[in-house]
DNA sequence: TGTACATCAGTGAACGCGCGTTCACTGATGTAC
DNA sequence: TGTACATCAGTGAACGCGCGTTCACTGATGTAC
């Protein structure tokens, strides 16, 4: 096994993106010291240098990273109206707000996205405009600029109801709330057709 | 002006309290040091254990009073549906996620509180619920009780909106936003009725 | 093929700093006589 | 009324710790001859 060379250190590059979206989306990003960082990829927090400029860097990085993976998963369904829908069912389940560390950024970390350095905003912006664009040709194949909006506005609909439903601890109402947001979602989907 | 007594006391507690909850929302749950936070209220770090617990009970207290004066705000407005359409048009403003130092504590601080230990969670779900069904009330005066569920799925589909729209770095894009989570939030509103 | 040297991914200790929390102390206010 | 004492809100320094970042060093790998 390669520990020199380009290819090992790209992949070990690659390995700590991964892990760092991981760890983000479970701890937060403020909640992330750069050691514990490291230690989640198996190094030590000296390497860290080696591979990013500061951990803003990783931020920005690991942020694009882990919405690209969602929008590959995401292109694996089905198109048209089907496909959106089993898209919807599946962001809004139980299993998703129960394992944030598996599941959207923006869901785990919107918010301090939001307070993050220019640049961190601008590889957000361009990540999710790159994935809500491609579910937008699901939705109107002849027309996917139009459809850009309707999709922005289910996915913001989808962030909040998953985070709000990760915050109450009333289980029941936590459920209903997630079918509440099927049904808007759906709603604001058909509307924009 | 008294400097001594219980009365003194509460008022800088009281004070503490709301000038925590605007930092909170400016620098994040983590980005607030307790120092900072006692800075903010013209006191030193050393006096924050005669007023609170921990920061962990501080946070609980000032999210609860974030979420109580956001009730007190919505219920200053005309009740019936005319009335929720303005809280939902001010809600989705541009002024609004231009300045979330004054807005809605869940918009800022949302999955940080996701990530706080169980009494803050705690705290947070019995003020969402104690608003959420103040709003019930007014779009069913006469069964509030099932109006719960839209009203909630109303406030979270508002709140991703808004995150949303404050970390996109287009412009266009953002106000854009607000006006789609504007038409899905009353459809939202309507559908439930 | 074998040896000497160059490369460089990763280590681990250290930097100054701010964190949450504790505590001995100050000094203004209220109370007792 | 005046003085001595008790109360206690707030100060400011200190605690151990983890933060982001730097850097001299290690040792395995690749290259030259």
């Amino acid at each position: 096994m390669a520990r020199y060379g380009k290819e090992h250190k790209l992949a070990t590059r690659q390995r700590i993106i991964e892990t760092a979206g991981r760890r983000f989306k479970r701890s937060g990003i403020d909640g992330s010291g750069v050691a514990t960082l490291m230690a989640d990829a198996g190094l030590t927090n000296g390497a860290f240098y080696a591979h990013f400029e500061s951990k803003e860097d990783l931020i920005a990085t690991a942020v694009s990273h882990q919405l690209r993976e969602q929008g590959e998963q995401l292109a694996a369904v089905a198109p048209g109206r089907d496909g959106l829908e089993q898209i919807v069912r599946t962001y809004l389940s139980r299993e998703h707000r129960d394992s944030p560390e598996e599941g959207c950024p923006s869901a785990a970390l919107l918010d301090e996205i939001t307070r993050c350095a220019d640049p961190t905003k601008q590889a957000y912006t361009d990540s999710v405009l790159a994935f809500v664009d491609d579910m937008a040709a699901r939705l109107a194949p002849h027309d996917p600029q139009s459809a850009r909006t309707t999709i922005l506005g289910v996915y913001a609909l989808m962030v909040g109801t998953l985070q709000l439903s990760r915050a109450l601890t009333d289980r029941q109402l936590a459920d209903d709330l997630l079918e509440q947001g099927i049904r808007n979602a759906l709603a604001a989907l058909d509307a924009g057709q």
